[in-house]
DNA sequence: CCGTACTGTCATCAAACCGTAATATACATC
DNA sequence: GATGTATATTACGGTTTGATGACAGTACGG
């Protein structure tokens, strides 16, 4: 599952780092530029699933860009949420009748803007059906966040959870501990390789139940891999 | 059944008066508020039916507080009719525009608002999709406002009654915190986190006496769950 | 004005979970 | 078969997470 990508906008870079910090907390993808001819780059080549934009920037202002991205067809469905120094009446209506989805007034706390986000995004595009994987009887509800087999539950920590997930979406491929605890547990995180092992045992002892932890082969000297061919 | 509850915001006292006589004579029950932020907080706590909504108001406006309305999840259902001073067709567009269910011209008859509300009201009820929600003998009226379990009521403050009109519409779907935080207390509400695990613990006590609380599951690292599947 | 109901926060406790090291086992090469 | 290396398995201490009870502030009705 990708994550949401973030493009913020801002040329303050105190908040724009702060922002950008939180997002990533959040799961999100965050992506920053300075001013607006940055940003426009930015949305070119990167196509954000929205867009954070200040309401004063150098340049073209925040307003002007917003316009801008509402009037082309590319980019006309990219929701945006402006960014306004002081809660300003007019300028909160007038950011809304550019063709913002929303704004924020600073200083914000970052859980508001996340709320908000999640909120935009879930307006644009409302409930996702469920992504339910199944491999071989092995069923993986992402969203319910649960893992069964033939009927029966089975139950598995939050890391081996991420890993059976991680593995069911990459199938038939060898992964080096090192790549697994970079997509799995995350890039700047620093855990011993050895630990990988053992997480792959949890994880094998948790769906041994119908004999699907022949799922998971070691590949010695590589790594492990995750498939139905033996 | 309860009367509908209706809640007027406009900053004239002498219409504010004569309106809710009005309403309260033709059944409704009726609160005012004097302007935009008195408006936010009533709605917060009383959820009216139905909202008269003055176009000027001091401070935030008519057209913004519908805006904003019309954004939030929580409160998007609320019709809403606004009471323009001059019948301009430019107002009466943008009125709609941002989400208004009607408008009423000042000056209006008490007989014609009250058709207009019922009208509206007429509109939008047959909307509702379940006003009684039931899951595993656990009965929820989100009309009457009131919860049980096999024909015993079950006893819940506001929030809980919130949280679990929540679950029970969002089953089988793990929640984090902060998105129940998004959706059951609202945006730009700023409350801890764990404040959820307490309110969890209040629910789960409150529908507990016939084993209700094992509908209430929590994920480990997640959040929580509402399912039947156990 | 007082009691009641409700809410949000905090402190504390228990359980779950994680990473690491130690030990055992499997594998490959000679 | 012996030896060295890679992997499996187990055990354990520390940390994180959730459950729970207590408490103070607030709103509200009487």
């Amino acid at each position: 599952m990708e994550n949401r990508r973030i493009l913020i906008i801002e040329d303050e870079p105190a908040i724009r780092e702060m922002v950008c910090f939180a997002m990533e907390r959040a799961g999100f993808d965050c992506a920053q530029a300075n001013d607006a001819e940055e940003g426009q780059a930015c949305i070119a080549e990167r196509a954000p699933d929205l867009i954070l934009l200040d309401w004063m920037l150098p340049g073209i202002s925040g307003v002007d860009l917003a316009r801008r991205l509402k009037r082309e067809e590319l980019t006309r469905n990219i929701p945006i949420i402006m960014l306004t120094a002081k809660g300003e009446e007019a300028d909160r209506i007038r950011g809304l009748d550019v063709g913002a989805d929303d704004y924020v007034v600073k200083p914000f706390s970052p859980r508001e803007l996340v709320a908000r986000i999640n909120a935009v995004l879930r307006r644009v595009s409302p409930e996702t059906p469920e992504p339910v994987l199944e491999v071989d009887g092995l069923v993986l509800d992402s969203v319910g966040h649960w893992v069964s087999a033939k009927g029966q539950r089975l139950e598995m920590g939050p890391t081996e959870f991420r890993l059976l997930h991680f593995f069911m979406t990459h199938p038939d491929r060898v992964y080096s501990r090192e790549q697994l605890l970079d997509r799995v547990w995350g890039r700047n995180v620093y855990v011993e390789e050895r630990t990988v092992d053992v997480h792959i045992r949890r994880l094998r002892k948790a769906i041994e139940a119908r004999g699907h932890d022949k799922l998971i082969q070691t590949v010695r000297g590589a790594g492990y891999r995750f498939s139905t061919r033996g």
